[in-house]
DNA sequence: GCCAACGTTGGC
DNA sequence: GCCAACGTTGGC
């Protein structure tokens, strides 16, 4: 079993989007970065659990759980000249950009703010890139042991 | 809205 | 294959 971390904006899709979805489940399209591609594609099982990251907001943090339950394959998104994240550089037959279907676990108890994850940069959470200044990775892996102290911050 | 960080693109 | 220019992310 992994253990991951995804941004989304929540003014774009929340937890309280995909809370309202279908089965409470949802593709996650529109990544564009090749790390993040290849975490998807290569090494996202299925079971993996998964903190759902509120980026670009009032406060930025941890809000929930989901857990993967399709593995990587091709972001159709981006075949389709309509959609916003449509790359004509990706062909169905070679296809560059992959996700991974996710569903909802469960709401945190309380937001983790980034500020207070910070906080612990020096010590649990260091060498994870989520704490590090400028950080633009999507998806961040986490070792078993960052899961579990995050949770014991709830 | 600003801007630091950093990924991507394209000329050479 | 280098690297400057450019675009995007995302915290503040």
């Amino acid at each position: 079993m992994n253990y991951w971390l995804m941004k989304s904006e929540p003014e774009v899709f929340g937890i309280e989007h995909l809370k309202r979805m279908p089965d409470q489940t949802e593709h996650w399209d529109g990544v564009r970065n090749y790390q993040a591609r290849n975490m998807m594609r290569d090494q996202m099982k299925m079971g993996d659990q998964v903190f759902f990251y509120h980026s670009n907001c009032d406060e930025p943090g941890i809000v929930g759980i989901m857990e993967v339950v399709r593995e990587g394959y091709p972001d159709f998104t981006a075949f389709d000249p309509e959609q916003k994240y449509y790359d004509p550089k990706s062909d169905p037959d070679n296809p560059r950009w992959y996700m991974v279907d996710v569903r909802f676990v469960r709401d945190l108890k309380r937001t983790i703010t980034l500020k207070e994850l910070k906080e612990y940069a020096d010590g649990p959470l260091a060498d994870s890139p989520l704490v590090r200044k400028g950080n633009r990775l999507s998806i961040v892996p986490l070792t078993a042991g960052q899961w579990d102290f995050i949770l014991s911050l709830e």
